[in-house]
DNA sequence: TCGGTAAGCTGACGGCATGACAGGACAAGT
DNA sequence: ACTTGTCCTGTCATGCCGTCAGCTTACCGA
């Protein structure tokens, strides 16, 4: 399935190759850590890697392919976000118990992938396909679950009609993602972390069911 | 109040200065709707402007700079987004119409300044406390507004005091700023912008009052 | 053991962006 | 016409980009 790992200039790359390519990937994952995208300069990841820019550039054509290489990769990881809500009730008690769930593991895998979401959020924001695809890739588990959730809630009429299923299990999961990406930022607004997630529960809460929570 | 426009070596700006300055604003604004942040290049805006590099950076230290300097102007105009929640009401059919109001009124913001807005969000996402303070600047009026409402309906005993009135206010305005910058994703989740102002207005009710909206 | 072959890496180079400076062009007042 | 202070640009040293030829290393079959 996965076609053998190549150079740009077309040969297949061996055991060595691939951990060189491997090492300039995370040292750029790090530098993306440290410093902001912009600044973030081929030289650097390579003298850091402890090699050149030109082998550098024997993996990927620029930053921005590397960049993508690893956001592949985690858009991967991602998908166990699905876990977090597929096949779980939104009916009483229990509903409130998998929304907090939801924005807990959603949190945590924002947090731990921070730098590399940042800059694919540029990305798709800027418009590049790429970048767009692999957003898509991370959320869609999550929305199609919320919004299959609100669709069954409406087949037996617990929520209206009127409501688009689709477009609210989107606008919640973009709340996630903005919330998420700006963890830091909440806290100068007086709000604490252990406050935040219970806020952001009764919203999904609210969203999906249409009702508060019965704790 | 605002001091003397000045040059990166100390001297006053006249006439001719301010014009040059304000013609290379507008023509890096130009160039960030059009390339990737990470490609503008400063000697790109020079040639559009009709100047030299040197000339640039007589006015800015690097394009950073310049771009904070489109943002905080951004930020002035973006303070009319308190007279979308100031004062208004909260209950009853009005509070459908506030909700609907405010969405309409951030969206379009939003589409006017999303280059700028895009380069902002990930400066504060990247933890540059300059564009941090300038994005607090915009989403506080519409924040405190909306906070200021759920305690007044908390006080009211319409809404339960286990809320976080600023935990959900900012997490609804994170949620506006969000899909506002990605509107253009949406459309391919099926989700055409007739029916994603709804579903925002919408979640904004719910997440202030608690309750569906009644039209 | 010994080439042969392909993978892996780098030094070096032209090209371009950066950022600093000094000096020329220009407008306004005297 | 002269002075003054603003405004712009030519030029230069520096450093990163992206490419290539060519060297080294590893593997393999004879």
């Amino acid at each position: 399935m996965t076609g053998q790992v190549r150079t740009v200039d077309g040969r297949v790359a061996g055991r060595r190759g691939q951990a060189t390519r491997q090492k300039l990937l995370d040292c750029l994952s790090e530098m993306l850590s440290s410093s902001p995208y912009r600044d973030v300069k081929v030289i650097d990841v390579a003298r850091r890697a402890g090699t050149s820019p030109a082998t550098f550039y024997q993996y990927f054509p620029d930053v921005e392919g590397a960049v993508l290489e690893i956001a592949e990769s985690m858009a991967k990881e991602g998908a166990s976000l699905t876990e977090l809500v597929a096949g779980r009730s939104w009916t009483g008690k229990a509903a409130w118990q998998t929304a907090e769930d939801l924005v807990e593991g959603f949190l945590a895998f924002w947090r731990k992938n921070d730098a590399i979401l940042r800059v694919v959020d540029l990305g798709a924001a800027e418009g590049d396909k790429r970048f767009y695809k692999i957003r898509m890739k991370i959320l869609n588990s999550v929305n199609n679950s919320l919004a299959d959730a609100i669709k069954d809630l409406q087949s037996r009429g617990r929520v209206g009609k009127e409501v688009n299923a689709a477009a609210v299990a989107g606008s919640l999961v973009a709340m996630l993602a903005s919330v998420a990406g700006h963890q830091k930022g909440f806290q100068s607004w007086g709000v604490k972390q252990s406050e935040l997630k219970p806020s952001l529960a009764l919203l999904v809460h609210l969203g999906v069911t249409g009702k508060k929570p019965t704790k």
